[in-house]
RNA sequence: GGGCGCUUAGCUCAGUUGGCUAGAGCACCUCGUUUACACCGAGGGGGUCGGGGGUUCGAGUCCCUCAGCGCCCACCA
C-alpha cells in the first residue's frame, strides 16, 4: 500500500504492538541454544499511575531490542511492586476520607480493599508500559507477593535467621506516629525549619533544648571528658535539681559524643526517643524510660501534662518551667532539621520497640571462599569489580553510605505486605519462637497454645531485593515444598540460563534502597552476583528544573498525554536525546517536537523509496556511482558506531549519530543524489537497514513502514541487525569530492546572489558527475575547460571555477580577504605545531599526520584564494 | 560538618581513556512552490567552554584555588 503522507502514530502503534504480541516477538527460547541478555525491569510501584521517569526504560528497551537484533536470546522480565508503605498510605487515606479507619474495618478487609486497589493499578500500569513500546517477556510478568516470589522472601529470611543475620531485639527505630509504624533510616527525609532553642537551669548546669517536651525523665546530664568547665564534676556524681514535677537526683556522665563548642557543651538525655542519646545510654548502661506513647501523646511520667499531644504540651512546659525560674533563655531563630517520613510525611518519633533487624556485620556469609558481613560482600562486589557502576562516581557515594550502614529494620507494623514467617506460642510461661518457610505443626494433644504468627509485615525493599533472581524461579516448582531451596534453583530453568542479568537500569534515587540490597541478598542467597552493570539515570524534573511534584500539579507532565500527541517514538527518543548518566534532565516539549519532527523524515524517507522501487522489490545490492558506494560506507560506519553506543551505554550518543546519518546523510544527499539515478537495491537496503538500526530507539514508526513496505514477511523486530555490504573507498572518496564542490557552489551564489552560473572544470571526477553536480548546485551548467576563468572553488581542491565576471567577483573580494585571514591563521597554527620538535615526538603519528594532511590542504586553498586576490 | 554534581551559543544540553579550527536540538537571519517530507530544503550568524593559577608539545577534558547554583549524607542536644 502506499505510504500517507505524513506518519500519524495513533493509526499505527496499537496494532503494530498487538502484532507484536501475537507472533510472541518478546518471546524468549530458553533451550535455543543462544546467548542470554537479560535485564530485570525495576518493578514500578502499584500506586496507580507510570509517570515520565518510568518512561526512561526506554533505555532498557533499546538494549533488548539491539541485543535480540543482534541474535541474542534477549530477555526482559517485567512485573511491579506491592509497595507496602506507599500503597497502605494510600489506602489509609482512602479511608480516612470514607470517615472510617483500618481498625474498624479489620485486617482481613483492610487486605481486601488494598488488593482490589493494587489489581486495577496493575493492569493499568502494564497497559502504559506496553503504550511505552517496552518489549518485555510478558508471559513471565511478575509480581512481589506472587506465591513463589514470597517462598523466596520466607526462605531468604529464614536461612538469615538461622545464620544469626536477623534477629529480634529492642532496639531505637524511627516510629511514624501517622502510619503507626517503623521505618528503616532510609526511609527517613530531613526537613530544616527554625524553631525555638530553650536553655534551661538544671541543678548547676544550663541544658539546651528544643523539645522540652521530651525531657520528664531525664536524670542525666553529658559533658565531653576533656571540657576544662566542668573538670570538677566526676563521671558519677550525683546532684539534685528542681525540675518540671518537681526535684529529680541527677547523674554527671562524661562522654566523647558531646560537641563542647555547641551551646554550654552540656546536656541532659532521653534515651527512649533520640538515637545519639540511646547510644550514650548503652554506652553506660543508663536506665532509659518511655516519655511519649505510639500516638505521640504524653505518658504518665509527665504528671500533670500526661494525655497531651506532644505538639500542644511544649508551650505549657515552657510556661512551668519559666514561672519555677528555671528559663534561662531563649532563641527564636535556632535551625535545626527535623525527620520525617518520606512517605507522608509524618514527623519521626523515635521509640524503643522490639523489632526485626538484619544485622550487616555478622561474619557470616560465604563469599569467595572466606566468611565475610554482608557489609563487607556488597563493597567487595564492587572493590573486585564483578559489579560495575555507571557513571562510577556513584561508587563512592555507594562506599560512603555501607560505611555509615547500621543494621537494617526490617519489620513494619502495616498489614499490607509480606507477613513475617515468625510464630510464636507460650508454653509454661515461656515464649518459644519459630521461624520458617511454612507455619509450624500445631500439636494439641500436649493442650499447648496454638502459635500465632507475627503481626508485622517486611519491609518493601526487603522483597524487592530478591527480584532479579525471585523472578526467574520457576512458579510451579516452587509450590513443592519439599523441594529444597537449592534445587529450586538448580531446577529452575529459567534462573539457570537468565542470571545474573546483564544490566541494572534504574534511578540513581534508589542505590540504596534497591540497588545495594539486591547486591546484598543475592550475594547471599544465590551465591551470584545479581547484575554486572548497573546504569543510573537521572531523574526527569519538570521544565523550570525542579522536582515535578504532586503539589505542583501543573509540573507533571503525563507521558500517556504526550504518546497521544506526538506518538510513542516521539516520547522515546525525545527522553533520551542529550542524556548522560545519572544527570538529572528538565523535561522539554522542544526535543519531543524534535523528535517526531525526525519520526515523520523517516516516514517520507520510505515514501520516497518506495516511489522509486515500485512494486518490482530488487534483490540484490550493487553500487554503481560514487553516491552508492559513499551511503554504503557511511552505512557501515554509523551501524559499527552505534553497536558499539548501545554496549558501551552510550544511547544518546548512538542516537544523535544514527539521527544525523538518516536526516543528512541518507535523506539530504544520497536521496538528493539519487534522483539523477536511482538505484533500486541501494535505495532498498539503505532504508531497510537504517530502519534496523533505528528500530530500538524508535520502534513504532520503524516496523509501521516495514508492515506498510512488505518487502519481506518477518517482522523488524526479530529481524537482524545490519550487515556490511562491499563497496569501493576511492569511489565513495569521489562523493565527497562532490559534496564540498556542491556545498561551496551552493554558499558562493547564494552570497553573491547569482542563479544558473556555469561551473568551469578540469576534473574527471567533476566530469563523471557533471550532471548530479549542476542539479544539486542549481547551476545553469557545467563545462570541461582547460583555462579556468571566474572564481576558483578551493574546498575540494579539484580545478573547479564558477564562471562570473571580474565585476561581480569584484564586490565578493571582502570575503576572499577574510577567507584568506582566516586560512593565515590557521596555518601558522598548523606551522607552529609542526615545527615543535616535542609535539612531533610526544603526539601519536596519527595526530602528526592528520596535522599535516590539514596544513597541505590550508595552504592549498590559502594559494589558490592568493591568486584570486592579485588577479583582480 | 562531610561528600557529590553543575556552571559550554539566546534557551535546553552533549562532548568516553587530554589531539577541537568547540557540537546538537530549539530559537534567530537570508533565500526557496526542485516529481518524499513546511513535522520541508539551501545558506548563514552566534561561544576568550564561570574567574584565576598550574601540569603538558597540546586542556572544555587532568591538578589546585575562588565564586554561584543544586543535591546527598551526618547524632549537633
Amino acid at each position: 500500500m502506499k505510504l500517507a503522507k505524513a506518519y500519524e502514530p495513533q493509526k499505527y502503534e496499537k496494532n503494530i504492538y498487538k502484532l507484536w504480541e501475537e507472533q510472541e516477538a518478546f518471546q524468549t527460547h530458553p533451550n535455543s541454544g543462544k546467548e542470554p541478555f537479560t535485564i530485570s525491569m525495576p518493578p514500578p510501584n502499584e500506586t496507580g499511575t507510570l509517570s515520565l521517569g518510568h518512561a526512561i526504560y526506554t533505555l532498557q528497551d533499546i538494549m533488548i531490542r539491539h541485543a535480540r537484533l543482534k541474535g541474542k536470546d534477549a530477555l526482559w522480565v517485567p512485573g511491579t511492586d506491592h509497595a507496602a508503605l506507599p500503597v497502605n498510605a494510600l489506602i489509609e487515606k482512602q479511608l480516612a476520607e470514607e470517615g472510617t479507619d483500618k481498625h474498624e474495618i479489620g485486617r482481613e478487609e483492610f487486605l481486601r480493599r488494598t488488593r482490589e486497589f493494587v489489581g486495577n493499578s496493575r493492569d493499568t500500569m502494564l497497559g502504559q508500559m506496553k503504550a511505552m513500546g517496552f518489549s518485555a517477556d510478558w508471559s513471565r510478568t511478575r509480581y512481589t507477593l506472587d506465591d513463589a516470589l514470597n517462598r523466596c522472601v520466607n526462605e531468604t529470611f529464614t536461612r538469615m535467621y538461622n545464620d544469626g543475620l536477623i534477629y529480634r531485639g529492642h532496639r531505637i527505630v524511627n516510629w511514624d506516629p501517622n502510619l503507626e509504624t517503623t521505618v528503616s533510616d532510609d526511609e527517613v527525609e530531613r526537613q530544616e525549619e527554625t524553631t525555638t532553642f530553650y536553655t534551661f537551669q538544671y541543678g548547676p548546669f544550663q541544658i539546651g533544648t528544643a523539645r522540652p517536651e521530651t525531657k520528664f525523665g531525664d536524670k542525666y546530664v553529658v559533658m565531653h571528658p576533656d571540657d576544662k568547665r566542668y573538670a570538677k564534676y566526676k563521671h558519677g556524681d550525683t546532684f539534685e535539681a528542681e525540675w518540671i514535677n518537681g526535684p529529680v537526683t541527677a547523674t554527671v556522665i562524661k562522654d566523647t559524643a558531646v560537641d563542647p563548642a555547641f551551646g554550654t557543651g552540656v546536656m541532659t538525655i532521653t534515651p527512649w526517643h533520640d538515637h545519639t542519646d540511646f547510644e550514650i545510654a548503652e554506652r553506660h548502661n543508663l536506665d532509659k524510660e518511655q516519655i511519649i506513647d505510639f500516638h505521640g501523646k504524653l505518658l504518665p511520667v509527665a504528671g500533670e501534662f500526661a494525655g497531651q499531644h506532644i505538639a500542644s504540651a511544649r508551650a505549657d512546659i515552657v510556661e512551668k518551667l519559666n514561672r519555677k525560674g528555671l528559663l534561662v533563655s531563649v532563641d527564636e531563630n535556632y535551625l535545626h532539621s527535623i525527620a520525617v517520613n518520606e512517605r507522608g510525611k509524618g514527623i519521626i518519633e523515635p521509640q524503643i520497640k522490639l523489632q526485626w533487624f538484619v544485622d550487616v556485620n555478622k561474619k557470616a556469609v560465604d563469599w569467595k571462599g572466606q566468611k565475610r558481613s554482608l557489609k563487607e560482600v556488597m563493597q567487595a562486589v564492587i572493590n573486585d569489580g564483578d559489579v560495575q557502576i555507571l557513571p562510577d562516581r556513584f561508587n563512592k557515594v555507594y562506599f560512603h553510605w555501607i560505611d555509615n550502614l547500621r543494621d537494617w529494620c526490617i519489620s513494619r507494623q502495616i498489614w499490607w505486605g509480606h507477613r513475617i514467617p515468625v510464630w510464636y506460642r507460650t508454653v509454661d510461661d515461656q515464649l518459644q519462637t519459630y521461624v520458617g518457610v511454612t507455619p509450624p505443626e500445631e500439636d494439641d494433644s500436649q493442650g499447648n497454645a496454638v502459635w500465632e504468627q507475627d503481626p508485622d509485615t517486611l519491609d518493601t525493599w526487603f522483597s524487592s531485593a530478591l527480584w532479579t533472581w525471585s523472578t526467574l524461579v520457576d512458579p510451579e516448582l516452587a509450590k513443592d515444598l519439599d523441594l529444597s531451596f537449592e534445587d529450586l534453583l538448580k531446577q529452575s530453568r529459567d534462573f539457570q540460563k537468565y542470571h545474573p542479568t546483564q544490566v541494572m537500569e534504574t534511578g540513581w534515587d534508589i542505590l540504596f534502597f534497591w540497588v545495594a540490597r539486591m547486591i546484598l541478598a543475592t550475594t547471599y542467597m544465590t551465591g551470584q552476583i545479581p547484575f554486572k552493570t548497573v546504569y543510573l539515570h537521572g531523574m526527569v524534573r519538570a521544565e523550570d528544573g525542579k522536582k515535578m511534584s504532586k503539589s505542583r500539579p501543573e509540573s507533571i507532565v503525563n507521558p500517556l498525554d504526550i504518546i497521544d500527541q506526538y506518538g510513542t517514538d516521539a516520547l522515546r527518543t525525545g527522553l533520551i536525546q542529550g542524556i548522560a548518566p545519572g544527570q538529572d534532565q528538565n523535561w522539554s516539549r522542544g526535543r519531543i517536537e524534535a523528535s517526531r519532527n525526525f519520526c515523520n523524515k523517516v516516514w517520507n524517507i520510505a515514501r520516497f523509496i518506495q516511489d522509486q522501487i515500485g512494486d518490482d522489490v530488487p534483490k540484490t545490492v550493487t553500487p554503481l556511482t560514487p553516491a552508492d558506494h559513499w551511503i554504503l560506507s557511511k552505512l557501515q560506519h554509523i551501524t559499527e558506531v552505534v553497536d558499539t553506543k548501545i554496549t558501551n551505554f552510550a544511547f544518546a550518543d548512538a542516537y544523535d549519530q544514527l539521527y544525523h546519518f538518516v536526516w543528512d546523510d541518507l535523506a539530504d544527499w544520497y536521496i538528493e543524489a539519487s534522483k539523477s539515478s536511482p538505484n533500486p537495491g541501494i535505495l532498498k537496503h539503505a532504508l531497510e537497514s537504517s530502519l534496523a538500526l533505528l528500530h530500538p530507539f524508535a520502534p513504532f514508526v520503524t516496523e509501521a513502514i516495514w508492515q506498510e513496505l512488505d518487502w519481506s514477511n518477518d517482522l523488524l523486530i526479530t529481524s537482524q541487525w545490519p550487515e556490511i555490504t562491499a563497496h569501493d573507498k576511492k569511489s565513495a572518496k569521489q562523493f565527497e569530492v562532490i559534496k564540498d564542490i556542491v556545498t561551496e557552489a551552493r554558499r558562493l551564489s547564494q552570497q553573491m546572489n547569482l542563479t544558473k552560473q556555469t561551473l568551469l572544470h578540469d576534473s574527471a571526477v567533476v566530469g563523471d558527475s557533471s550532471e548530479l553536480i549542476q542539479r544539486l548546485a542549481k547551476l545553469g551548467d557545467v563545462q570541461q575547460t582547460e583555462q579556468g576563468r571566474g572564481l576558483a572553488l578551493t574546498t575540494s581542491q579539484e580545478p573547479v571555477w564558477l564562471d562570473i565576471d571580474d565585476e561581480t567577483i569584484g564586490g565578493y573580494i571582502q570575503s576572499l580577504k577574510d577567507q584568506q585571514t582566516e586560512q593565515v591563521k590557521l596555518i601558522k597554527n598548523l606551522e607552529g605545531r609542526l615545527s615543535n620538535d616535542s609535539y612531533v615526538q610526544h603526539a601519536p603519528d596519527a595526530i602528526v599526520q592528520q596535522t599535516k594532511d590539514q596544513l597541505a590542504k590550508a595552504k592549498a586553498q590559502h594559494d589558490q584564494l592568493v591568486e584570486e586576490l592579485a588577479r583582480l
